[in-house]
RNA sequence: GGGCAGUUACCCAAGUGGCCAAAGGGGACUGACUGUAAAUCAGUUGUCAGCAGACUUCGGAGGUUCGAAUCCUUCACUGCCCA
């Protein structure tokens, strides 16, 4: 691959907010990417990931993927994890102040979350390490010092503080450390390249590259990655929202979760989170447009490559044959969870008891609201002796094998 | 440190003594239509009970009252203004 073309790869799904800075990181980008070919050195890409969650979704891996393609163009990569940072708690795209984890709940998050994460990176060109490293050295004077190469405008400017600021909601002190420690972190390892979402911006733009200034080093380049959308559509993807497609979900969910995403969504996924390339998207994307390309087939091959990603091609190709049974063509699932009928059990206990709906009040209404089936029969109550073994389906999705 | 305002169910937000299990919106769930898409329509959304009814809930604790989310006391937390 030629400059330009790494170019376009390297920014294919990013987002500044602002065409001038975009045009601005880009130009880095290319320049660095020429320097780094004439010195012979491979830049130095890190993203750093605050273990504050041990179950990743598909929108943590965003980054990851990026990564993955500085990897694959022969740059060396950090995977940070904020072990001190996330003693803090960031700021960045909340609300509400994040709660602040103790050192054992981040040791043993960030053990789960590398696991995750080496599903996207390659493991045996990835390095790891932890900004306790040296944060944990900074005495309060650095911290000072850091301090003075900011304004408090500079905080109050950003969006998610001028927010939280209208709305009169609580901003803390130690939020404000979050930035200067991040942009540390671009110091202390001497970054050529950072990559991060738009909610990173502030910390990487603006902390990053000031302290490095600063402190006499280049600026790095910002890799400012764009928002996946969650399986609605529109909202980011988070677990608060509840739309997120988790990663330790297995094949089949990954899968179904998917093809529910709108077919507005389809491009950014594949642009977020695939490994195609920029051409072969846009190729999709015109061929989608054109009519060429069925959606619903569309989002299968997107489908397709992002579970084959997490699962391995064999996985996903089961997936997808599970899927075209089930729901296209009607049919139940040839793998489901099983249960063992106990004599006098009504349908009601049978489906509390395997976990189908949390409290007898939900499963009622179920019920009244023709949602359970036995065998392909609406079961129009509850209260009756369960009738004969077969396939219990609750809803839309939910199956269970009942004997 | 002083003054004022606020804390309601998954989220936002109404409710200022009985008509409140608590308006409205969002989200979620179920059904119809579909491509498990979107849009749309209908319904549900505290728990237990086959309608009736009972129980728990409105930041925490205590109190007034026949009766409290609503009044009082106190504690905790948040914001605003003043210092």
């Amino acid at each position: 691959m030629n400059i330009d073309e790494q170019v376009e790869l390297l920014m294919q799904g990013t987002e500044y907010g602002d065409e001038d800075l975009k045009k601005a990181m880009t130009n880095e980008l290319r320049q660095r990417l020429m320097d780094a070919e004439k010195e012979g050195r491979p830049l130095r890409v890190y993203c750093g990931y605050d273990p504050t969650s041990t179950d990743l979704h598909l929108g943590h891996t965003i980054t990851m993927r990026k990564l993955r393609q500085f990897q694959d163009l022969g740059h060396e990569v950090t995977f940070l994890i904020g072990s001190y940072t996330a003693l803090v708690g960031d700021p960045s795209d909340k609300n509400k102040a994040r709660p602040i984890l103790t050192e054992e709940q981040v040791a043993h998050n960030a053990q789960t979350y590398a696991e995750q994460a080496f599903r996207v990176l390659d493991q045996s060109k990835t390095k790891i390490r932890y900004n306790g490293e040296w944060l944990s050295k900074l005495s309060l004077v650095d911290l000072i010092r850091l301090g003075q190469n900011f304004t408090v405008q500079q905080f109050l400017a950003r969006e998610n503080f001028a927010n939280r600021l209208e709305k009169g909601e609580a901003i803390y002190l130690h939020e404000t450390f979050y930035a200067l420690m991040q942009g540390y972190d671009a110091v202390a390892m001497q970054t050529d390249v950072q990559v991060g979402g738009t909610d990173q911006l502030f910390n990487i733009i603006v902390a990053g590259r000031k302290l490095q200034e600063a402190l006499g080093q280049r600026p790095l380049v910002g890799i400012i990655t764009g928002i996946l959308p969650g399986t609605d559509g529109v909202q980011r993807m988070s677990k608060s929202t509840g739309n997120i497609v988790p990663i330790n979900t297995g094949a089949e969910d990954m899968y179904g979760k998917l093809m529910s995403i709108p077919d507005m969504a389809m491009v950014k996924y594949l642009r977020l989170a695939s490994r195609w390339t920029p051409h072969e998207i846009d190729v999709f994307e015109r061929d989608l447009a054109s009519g060429a390309l069925h959606p619903r087939d569309a989002k299968m091959k997107m489908s397709f490559e992002i579970t084959s990603i997490f699962y391995g091609d064999a996985e996903a190709q089961k997936s997808q044959d599970a899927f075209i049974k089930t729901f296209q063509q009607k049919e139940v699932p040839d793998e489901m969870p099983e249960y063992e009928l106990k004599s006098g059990q009504t349908v009601l206990d049978v489906v509390l008891d395997a976990k189908m709906a949390v409290s007898k009040s939900e499963a009622r209404r179920l019920f009244d609201q023709k949602g359970v089936r036995l065998d392909g029969e609406t079961i129009e109550r509850g209260d009756v002796p369960f009738p004969h073994p077969g396939v219990l389906q609750v809803g839309k999705r939910k199956f269970l094998r009942v004997k």
